[in-house]
DNA sequence: CCGAATCCAGACTGATACTG
DNA sequence: CAGTATCAGTCTGGATTCGG
């Protein structure tokens, strides 16, 4: 999942390497949500509700590699497995929301901008 | 392009539709180049230096869609196009940044998480 | 209950060639 | 110079099935 980018600063991949896992598709959803506090597998799954086990466990997975959740195992029968952010994830936190403050804030103006823009489209083409 | 998140609020997905549009491979050096002034298309392809003209197109074209650059076409022999950040670019830069600023500060971390993973990985393998 | 493994369709990327 | 068109390879996400 490296993109690499030639031409460019080494900060810059750093950058986009965080931007590549915040930017798809679940994993700031799953931060987000144990941002509140530690939760199970499946109620995460639950929580969620349009993920599949596999994007979750591969979400799960790449978070935990990169140290911004633990995953804890309990031995029971049934099993149980706790996964909880890290001060690291928790930190990640803090531009991420402001990201995301932002996109809620000014998704008017994109909105209205991809009409205009699509509008445009159209009418070159007629 | 939309990646639809079904349990969850409008809000969610707003935030999500502006990730991913930020999270995908060269938006943001795109925005961040040209936040320092305007650029003509091959200036920003051999300023990247990885990019495909193709990537290139698609990359500004989603950008100028989402409102966030002008596309200024001079009708001149040999053509020339000038891209450009628009308010609601430049405004999107402030998040990005502290994002990438995140990125930056804690690339060590996550290099170092990633590392003790892997091994961990090797270990249990063997 | 948690999750690994497999298979598959569709999206995304990129190299190449061509156009105005 | 600034694209568009086409085609091939890769990667992603999801359904299904199986195991601990």
């Amino acid at each position: 999942m490296p993109p690499i980018i030639h031409g460019s600063s080494e900060a810059c991949q750093a950058v986009n390497s965080i931007l590549s896992r915040v930017g798809d598709k679940w994993t700031v959803l799953v931060v987000e949500l144990l941002g509140q506090g530690p939760l199970r597998f499946n109620e995460l799954r639950r929580l969620i509700g349009g993920i599949s086990q596999k994007m979750l466990t591969t979400t799960l997975r790449g978070l935990e590699r990169d140290g911004f959740v633990t995953r804890t195992v309990f031995p029971t029968i049934p099993p149980r497995v706790d996964y909880e952010l890290t001060d690291l994830g928790r930190d990640l936190l803090v531009p991420v929301h402001a990201l995301g403050e932002w996109a809620r804030l000014n998704t008017g103006r994109v909105a209205k901008a991809r009409v205009s823009f699509d509008l445009k489209q159209k009418d070159e083409a007629a």
